[in-house]
DNA sequence: TTTTTCATAGTACAACTGTTATATAACACG
DNA sequence: CGTGTTATATAACAGTTGTACTATGAAAAA
């Protein structure tokens, strides 16, 4: 009887919308009115798959704390060190779609710090991504270090630094870049696919 | 004949209470009738020391990019990996000071994005830390190195990393374990005191 | 076609924002 | 001790915001 409409995908547009706000010109302009008129809509429409302006934000950032660490469909490699390395490439801000989700991220740091469900949001995404590289470190180890976290946290703090530097600086960090200090990352802590004599 | 009051220190007190909200919930709770509160002022005295919003933003920004990497008085050491050490040292959030202008930076920034003002003065202030770091560096390598830019790029994004999950996970990253994040990173670019064989 | 139900636009409103203007209090100095 | 200047408080203003409500449109199902 009603007209039909897939929920799931306006939302996503809507989201998508907020994002593209967001990562141009901060959360301030992330206005109902601003973020509608974005998605072509008017804010009749987006109150009907909102209920409120936290819960649209809300989705935004988890959908963007997602986005920015899903894997390419096309780059799972089954070798360790290659696999780790896609993973952590998948991260670092290299096409626009990676830039602006990790644009989203950083403008709701601080706002997660005063609200404790963004923050739980974030928390658990952390850990989500630190144990999925955790896993990908212990493969290429294989058990000969003791302490694979510590080894994936520094990974992380490489390609976040990296990222940060990237998303204010692009025109410096090119993907190829980006990779190369990737790289040296990875070799600083021994995970590269050939064990070369690096002595 | 008027009352007499330092100017420069008032406009400090403002500038400190803006970075306590905007640390503690986002630079949306940085209301100019919040921040006079903070303060322990009106908004009445906050016009007087700030002909603008924006103006007390900007300032409140340039202040957050300078404490955050100043110095500590007591850590000029002149042995070359011992300043590079302490000076990135500085710049990881080791105590609530740091911790905080850490964060006003990183609320900032998606806000630099859209404002070239914002932007102009956060690249400054970046390219006078990476400049800063790169000559620590020249001194460590000695000349050794043809590439000290990047050793300086690859040691920064170590440190911004290393800050990030710091700021958002404090618990499990102690000042001494921030130290030994940072000892990693700059073991794994040469940039350690004794040139201990570390094959 | 008719009916029913959802999608969307439009509008109204109270709360809050930055800004400006006005009034009062405080104090250095003649 | 006045007194003129500055510091601050208070109040008023227009614009914007999030939200709630109503009305209209569209399309599937009968």
């Amino acid at each position: 009887m009603p007209k039909i409409v897939d929920i799931d995908e306006r939302r996503q547009e809507l989201t998508d919308a907020a994002a593209r706000l967001i990562a141009r010109s901060g959360l301030g302009a992330a206005t109902l009115r601003d973020v509608a008129a974005e998605a072509g809509l008017t804010t009749g429409a987006l109150t009907h798959y909102f209920a409120d302006k936290r819960e649209l934000l809300h989705c935004t950032f988890i959908a963007s704390l997602q986005l920015r660490t899903a894997r390419r469909p096309d780059d799972r490699p089954d070798e360790p060190h290659a696999a780790l390395r896609a993973a952590l490439a998948g991260a670092l801000p290299m096409d626009e779609d990676t830039r602006r989700h990790w644009m989203v991220t950083v403008a709701f740091c601080a706002e997660a710090a005063g609200d404790a469900e963004l923050a739980a949001t974030q928390r658990d995404a952390y850990r989500d991504y630190r144990s999925r590289v955790t896993r990908l470190v212990e493969r290429c180890t294989d058990g000969s270090v003791h302490d694979d976290v510590e080894i994936a946290e520094q990974v992380i703090a490489a390609v976040d630094g990296v990222a940060l530097q990237a998303l204010f600086d692009p025109e410096s960090w090119s993907p190829a870049r980006q990779l190369a200090a990737l790289d040296r990352a990875l070799e600083s802590v021994g995970c590269v696919p050939v064990s070369a004599a690096h002595c």
